[in-house]
RNA sequence: GGGUCGGUAGCUCAGCGGUAGAGCACUCGGCUUUUAACCGAUUGGCCCAGGGUUCGAAUCCCUGCCGACCCA
């Protein structure tokens, strides 16, 4: 066998790949096809946890599967530590029986040309050693893939942030809360759904190649189909399919998906993300926040098993009623400045909540403006438990019913935990007079060079005027609804592959 | 977009003007109850990139690139 001084990623790779060639040589294919498992590390691990050190179950035949995580080769006695997807099982793999069942190299392959990486195939019989490690011990065992790359530190693991998001497969292998937030966003989504099913929605699918985005107010990414030479973006939202589809009389509709919004990268923000939409007819946004209550308690039982959480060292009580507060009356709570979108003069205003420290104010904010500003510098980040935000002034919300008895607002709330916005919802409006107004405004906005002012989209009138029902319309944010049941502090921690730009020489044109 | 911090061996990190270091991993030898196995030996580097300052730069100074956090 020869011998490879190596050290680096390259020697390695290249050691590995002289062992594959000695596994060969003896006739042992180094990429086996499949594998009779029989039983996972954590079935054995519980079915057997009662089992004496020292004890064997000769009649136990077993046969698991894994990687090979930690290797400790004697003389002629070795302990492999397997890992497969339920957990991790010990090998206990002597030199006399291997070399019986299996002949003269078994137990030495196992120490020259196995490594800690390595897919493994075992069979055996079930013993925990005397220090009460319960092993399969091995008859034979198979490689099943061979590993050319090293695996992080066993001990220190991989800690590099940027590696771990780039080679999300091997911060996977090392870092088990990785798998477990993933399995819980999982969980989330389908506890979501099956709320959603129990209440009589209907989960549909809308496209995401658009000649108009609309929905949300948001720049969009711009894409090019080519058999049509035409441009198309990719969804901001998927709020007006939906409502094409109640007008189509889906009285009960929803959507998980992705939509896409071509903005910054922070930990609160991914340029895709998930969201959930529900449209629900002759409901209004109070049955909305019944809705979401459900939904987010729901999600929260099926995850934690409970409504009290801990986020980031905060205790958060999930137990509804939420607290439901106006937009005005949370700022008059938290500034002490009234303000009243119909009454309230921008000219009086301003001092006062430049005091505060506003930021970005102009004397050209309409009062209702001013209103979410100062919510948005003196407000959103203290409202930790979950809290209903109502009543948004009219003028930014251009798809929503005015409020029926407050000049000036409209009926919409958005939901805020742990300081964030989680949830967004209003009763739609339906009269496709008024959403021609609306959408005619915002197009002058755009026109003027507001780049996220919503597009104006004739086919969702024209829907409109075949009439839409009184309905009551829901988003959620799936990622940060994550974050939250899943305490972690960033976007990226519940996304599998977040958004990275591309390393120096990879993927970048010169211009 | 602004500020702060970071990028050194496959991994985790020291070093902060004077010959490039440790632990783990790798390679070789020993070992039949280990579990961060152990014992011994040997390897392994475009110190992110490019410019400067200096007799001398991983180290000091600029400019990039990539990332983290905070702010807008």
């Amino acid at each position: 066998m020869s011998t490879l001084p190596s050290s680096s990623e390259v020697a390695q790779r290249a050691a590995r790949l002289e062992k594959a060639r000695h596994l060969r040589e003896q006739g042992i294919p180094p990429y086996a096809y499949s594998f009779p498992v029989t039983h996972l590390a954590a079935e054995l691990q519980e079915q057997f946890a009662d089992l004496e050190p020292g004890a064997e179950r000769e009649d136990v035949q077993v046969a698991v599967a894994g990687r090979i995580r930690a290797r400790r080769v004697m003389g002629k006695l070795a302990f492999f530590t397997l890992q497969d997807r339920s957990g991790t099982i010990q090998l206990y793999l002597d030199k006399k029986r291997l070399t019986e069942q299996m002949g003269e190299l078994a137990f030495k392959n196992l120490d020259k040309l196995i490594d800690v990486g390595d897919w493994l195939g075992a069979k055996g019989c079930l013993k925990r050693t005397e220090k009460g490690e319960l092993s399969v011990r091995v008859d034979e065992y198979q490689v099943l893939t061979k590993a050319l790359l090293p695996l992080p530190d066993k001990w220190h693991g991989l800690r590099d942030v940027e590696k771990r998001y780039r080679q999300r497969y091997v911060d996977l292998i090392v870092n088990p809360q990785v798998k477990q937030t993933l399995i819980d966003r999982a969980k989330i989504i389908r506890s979501l759904r099956q709320t959603l099913e129990d209440r009589g929605f209907l989960e549909i699918e809308t496209p995401v190649l658009q000649v108009l985005p609309g929905g949300a107010e948001a720049r969009p990414f711009i894409t090019h189909h080519n058999a049509l030479d035409l441009d198309l973006y990719l969804r901001i939202a998927t709020e007006l399919h939906l409502k094409r589809l109640v007008v189509g009389g889906i009285e009960r509709v929803y959507e998980i998906g992705r939509v896409f919004r071509n903005e910054g990268i922070s930990t609160r923000h991914n340029p895709e993300f998930t969201s959930l939409e529900a449209y629900q007819a002759f409901a209004d946004y109070h049955t909305m926040m019944e809705l979401t209550e459900t939904l987010v308690c729901n999600a929260a039982l099926a995850v934690r098993g409970s409504l009290q959480l801990t986020y980031q060292g905060e205790t958060i009580d999930l137990t509804p009623p939420w607290r439901r507060v106006t937009l005005q009356e949370l700022v008059e709570e938290t500034t002490g400045i009234c303000i009243d979108v119909e009454t309230g003069s921008t000219a009086e205003l301003l001092p006062a909540l430049a005091e505060r420290g506003i930021p970005n104010l102009s004397p050209q904010d309409s009062p209702g403006k001013l209103l979410v500003k100062a919510f948005e510098h003196c407000c959103e980040s203290h409202l930790r438990q979950p809290t209903f935000v109502l009543d948004y002034p009219l003028e930014v919300c251009p798809l929503t019913q005015p409020h029926r008895s407050k000049p000036g607002l409209a009926e919409r709330f958005e939901l805020f935990i742990v300081g964030r916005e989680t949830a967004n919802a209003y009763s739609e409006l339906t009269d496709p007079v008024d959403q021609r107004q609306r959408l005619e405004a915002q197009a002058a906005l755009k026109a003027a060079g507001d780049e996220e002012a919503h597009f104006l989209d004739e086919d969702f009138l024209t829907a409109l005027e075949y009439g839409l029902p009184p309905t009551g319309g829901l988003g959620v944010g799936i990622d940060r609804l994550t974050m939250l049941l899943c305490d972690a502090p960033s976007i990226r921690d519940v996304i599998a592959f977040p958004l990275l730009r591309p390393e120096t020489g990879e993927g970048v044109e010169e211009a």
